[in-house]
DNA sequence: CTCATGACACTTC
DNA sequence: AGAAGTGCCATGA
């Protein structure tokens, strides 16, 4: 049987997907930041790599993550940059000149 | 096991 | 302010 799944990867993954349904609508949070929570501390790019195998069915708030440069990590112009701006902007988070501000934007749970 | 990769972060120049 | 180099760490070939 088996009992205790030795893959913790696959909770980790559940950690993130439950700390990520956290984030208010309105705000942002970065990778590191995301990881730090969701118990994997130094994992930002792992985050990344997790996000960037969501479904695109999701209804996870995915594009609430962005980089600690207050930056979306996307070749500017490309179809998922627009798809993440227009999100954001939608829940009145401007974007000026291609960047966010975490002053103001990041959330602090 | 070693090597390359990646929706990153941090320090320095 | 922006670019480049270095560090981190799980994954998969």
């Amino acid at each position: 049987m088996p009992d205790c799944p030795p893959s913790s990867a696959n909770t980790s993954r559940q950690r993130l997907w439950s700390t990520l349904a956290a984030v208010p609508r309105g705000y942002v949070v970065t990778y590191g930041q995301l990881a730090e929570l969701a118990g994997m501390p130094r994992q930002a790019r792992r985050v990344g790599t997790l996000l960037s195998q969501l479904p695109t069915t999701t209804t996870l708030p995915w594009h609430r993550v962005i980089n600690a440069r207050g930056r979306l990590s996307f070749p500017v112009g490309s179809s998922a940059y627009e798809r993440q701006c227009a999100r954001l902007q939608a829940e009145e988070i401007p974007v000026i000149g291609g960047k966010i501000d975490l002053k103001r934007y990041r959330w602090h749970p």
